[in-house]
RNA sequence: GCCGAAGUGGCGGAAUGGCAGACGCGUUGGACUCAAAAUCCAGUGAGGUCACACUCGUGAGGGUUCGAGUCCCUCCUUCGGUACCA
């Protein structure tokens, strides 16, 4: 009997798959194709955790199987290595942020080698290597071709003391995260990606996608069309007018006050009007330091100003109503001005509550003394003029038609989604191919000059007033007009992280291609992904920004399909033993180098997979681990139990047919674990029965190895089984050998089990009630009371109803 | 706050509206051993009983149903996203 020693099989199968090329891609179209994507890593220099080989395992597993199956299988694999924690770490400890990011993917890919993925290491990409990059500045040259891309004053996140642009994330509590220094929000201008152009689009591509039903939601959700009106509140004393956007027009007779953002452009255009302008100026400094998300808070106070010395005119009742200035209320979405109906919305009814408001009830069907009414389905209009009497749906049509007519309003689809800021004041990110030209304006680099790469540089500090540090580099950033050869300046801003991860799927198509972003004929064989795997943490913003340059590639005739994922799936997260997340600062971090270390790679990927449902977060447990390394360790001793014989043995048989089914179906559902239960409970029935067949071992061995593909193939050839199971044939079961001809059924007394019996399997309700007539311990059972009713169901059980 | 999820033994989890707890961990007992580890066999939701019987039990409270972990309503808690983290 020979030794399960992990570490010798595992580095001997690696080195075979390495040195056979076994798993690279060939363009081979004849073959059904099959594309697996993971969401590839920001290699970080912490190297891999054990919550990274939970995607990746189980979409090996499936990358496996289905080369099994027949397919020409892509399942690629790169690095997403533009970022904050890289230049932060450069800038830190002075190394080029190049160097840090090279050593982090060395150490990574050595990790992912050591846990034996299938990938085809030959497509490996980088979105750092400039080969890579010319085609992320390419896509965005086309952006702007197209008129999708332009400049916006937005704010930043301004570190008062570092002088530095911060993310969110590194704003805590309205502080720098570093200093503690107070951070102020910044205007600058950005260069924006219209994305709301693609609204609709995005919203109608996900009918022809097979994405789990809360990821749509999700991303409906996020761009968030509703339907509404635009109306205009004439201004007292002026010719002009504030235009707000409601989703309830309905409710206009119920507008008692309005309410525009603290940096809306009246409060400047009427300056000379407003009585109280100072404290409306003060108001607005102490709006600039808070987010929207602080801002927008349902639960905290409401705050506000009202505006002395301009008021509105409710244009279907010409009532005069005060203006204020409150927070709640953003420049971005809307008009940033909104009509209060304080009955009918809960934000503008805690308003009114605390700033002792009137508010009318317009909608009948609640109770507004005690809290706004804001039912859409049962509500009736009332003290509403021309709309009395209508539900909430008609009344809407009927106002907005009237408003139409007037003049005054009109109907208006609005969306939550913003357009997208792409402007980073950073070194380590994909300069923007544009050139500032005091007389051409900006101008777009020809694609001949790409790519556009960094310059050499030794200090990655942004500059005083938050702006790049590539501003420092003057060689770099004078430049010549590509248009009238006159002196000019680059943008020195560079991308975000989401633009290289926003297209990566279509690079691994065809890695090298320096003439086009990838060849046309592979892109329509390869495309779509079919089935793309990434945690639960990116469904709305990075699939989102993917979706929108996908669709914006098909529209320009670059891409063949118009959405990039057939299939999305999410994983959970996998937390540190103590159910908190994963963190160096929390000091629960599991390597996984050290699991293989004492396991192998085979028992880690079998944990992984094992540990829970795909879908949850779950915490990591050694003791798993153990019970995991404890099967493969009884499946090694199967070799022992083999004996002579063909097929499957009869004891077996319907085990194995079952085992088949449930596994093939299991890897494709992401039920990983039930699967890997499956076959621990194949082991115990081959234990019990004490001995297997050739035949039987094999089939075991093929369903197996996709979860632990090492001690699979040293088995299958220790004991003298054909060639490797990569050139096999995923086994095939017989509907017929899974169902079982008796089975036990209960009895039960008003849904109570009171009795077991085994019958066929084949008989009906009917037939089973007969059966249960006759029998006599059913007799005792129910003679002292009176049988009202008795429900069969097939195969399952009885339940006699009595009183 | 808003949007999306999830709550089942000591732990991870399983269960097309049909016997709650498959499989694994842990634990208890036994076998093997001088002993231990490993391995093998058996038990293991709680209460209850010598043993049965029986009672309770899927975050809380209601409801639908012959029957609810599963469907509906209200609530609580935890997690993910919230537009410059990746």
């Amino acid at each position: 009997m020979k030794e399960y020693n992990a570490k010798i099989i595992e580095k001997k199968w690696q080195e075979k798959w390495d040195a056979l090329k076994t798993f690279k891609v060939k363009d081979n179209h004849d073959k059904p194709k099959y594309y697996a994507l993971i969401e590839f890593p920001y290699p970080s220099g912490t190297g891999l955790h054990v919550g990274h080989p939970r995607p990746y395992t189980a979409l090996d597993i499936v990358a496996r199987k289905r080369r099994l199956d027949g397919y020409n299988v892509l399942f690629p694999m790169g690095w997403d290595a533009f970022g904050l924690p890289t230049e932060n770490y450069a800038i830190l400890n002075k190394v080029h942020p190049a160097e840090v990011t090279k050593k982090n993917i060395a150490r990574f890919k050595e990790q992912l080698k050591s846990i034996g993925y299938s990938f085809d290491w030959d497509r490996e990409i980088n979105t750092t290597d400039p080969k890579y990059y010319k085609w992320t500045q390419w896509i965005f040259l086309k952006l702007f071709e197209n008129g999708l891309a332009y400049k916006k004053e937005m704010n930043i996140n301004f570190c008062t003391s570092c002088k530095v642009g911060l993310a969110n994330e590194e704003v805590v509590n309205g502080k720098c995260e570093r200093c503690s220094s107070d951070v102020v929000r910044k205007l600058k201008s950005q260069w924006m990606l219209k994305i709301t152009d693609y609204a609709d689009k995005l919203i109608e591509g996900l009918d022809d996608v097979d994405y789990l039903e809360n990821i749509k939601t999700q991303q409906k959700n996020w761009i968030g069309r509703s339907y509404g009106a635009e109306v205009d509140f004439a201004i007292t004393g002026t010719d002009d007018s504030l235009r707000v956007y409601t989703t309830r027009p309905d409710t206009l007779y119920g507008a008692t006050y309005m309410v525009i953002s603290p940096e809306h452009p009246l409060i400047e255009k009427y300056r000379n009007k407003i009585s109280n302008y100072d404290q409306i100026m003060a108001y607005e400094a102490e709006a600039a330091g808070k987010s929207d998300l602080e801002r927008t808070e349902l639960n905290k106070d409401k705050t506000g100003v009202e505006i002395i010395g301009l008021t509105a005119v409710n244009p279907v009742n010409e009532k005069e109503i005060p203006i204020w200035v409150s927070d709640y209320v953003l420049m971005t979405y809307g008009t940033g001005a909104i009509m209060a109906v304080p009955g009918h919305d809960t934000r503008d009814y805690e308003f009114a509550r605390k700033f002792d408001l009137p508010i009318i009830e317009v909608v009948k069907g609640g109770n507004i003394e005690e809290e706004a009414f804001t039912d859409i389905e049962t509500g009736i209009l009332v003290n509403s003029g021309i709309i009395n009497g209508l539900n909430v749906a008609e009344a809407k049509e009927k106002i907005i038609a009237y408003l139409e007519e007037k003049g005054i309003g009109t109907s208006k689809v609005n969306y939550k989604l913003r357009d997208w800021v792409f402007s980073r004041q950073r070194y380590w990110g994909e300069p923007i191919p544009l050139v500032y030209c005091e007389d051409c304006g900006w101008v777009p680099l020809d694609e001949s000059e790409l790519p556009l790469t960094l310059p050499e540089i030794d200090n990655y500090e942004p500059t005083e007033n938050g702006e790049s540090p590539l501003l420092k580099i003057t060689d770099w950033v004078n430049t010549t007009c590509p248009k009238c050869h006159k002196p000019a300046k680059r943008e020195t801003d560079t991308m975000p992280q989401w633009a290289g991860s926003s297209w990566y799927y279509l690079r691994y198509i065809d890695p090298d291609n320096d003439n086009e972003l990838a060849d046309k004929e592979k892109l329509t064989y390869w495309t779509p992904v079919d089935w793309y795997n990434g945690g639960m943490e990116h469904v709305t913003l990075h699939l989102l920004y993917s979706r929108f340059w996908h669709r914006f590639l098909y529209d320009i005739g670059v891409v063949p399909t118009k959405e990039p994922y057939l299939k999305r799936t999410a994983h959970g997260m996998i937390l540190g033993e103590n159910n908190e997340k994963m963190s160096k600062s929390r000091g629960n971090v599991v390597n996984p180098d050290d699991v293989i270390d004492e396991y192998g790679a085979d028992t880690l990927r079998m944990y992984e997979m094992f540990i829970g449902d795909f879908e949850k977060s779950v915490p990591w447990s050694m003791n798993g681990v153990k019970g995991c390394r404890r099967f493969l360790d009884r499946v090694f001793k199967l070799s022992d139990m083999l004996v002579d014989g063909e097929g499957y043995t009869k004891e077996l048989e319907s085990s194995f047919h079952k085992a088949i089914k449930k596994v093939t179906n299991d890897f494709e559902t992401l039920k990983f674990n039930t699967a890997i239960a499956t076959l621990m409970a194949l082991t115990n029935d081959i234990y019990h029965k004490g001995s297997l067949t050739r035949d039987e071992f094999a089939t075991f061995l093929i369903l197996l190895n996709p979860v632990s593909p090492h001690v699979t193939e040293e088995l299958w050839e220790m004991n003298g089984f054909d060639s490797m199971i990569s050139d096999q044939q995923w086994p095939k079961y017989d509907e017929e050998k899974t169902i079982d001809s008796q089975v036990e059924i209960v009895i039960q007394l008003n849904g109570k089990v009171k009795h077991k019996m085994m019958i066929s399997s084949d008989l009906s309700s009917k037939e089973m009630i007969g059966l249960v007539k006759s029998d006599k311990d059913i007799i005792e059972l129910v003679k002292d009371s009176t049988v009202i009713k008795v429900i069969a169901v097939p195969k399952k059980l009885i339940n006699i109803v009595v009183k």
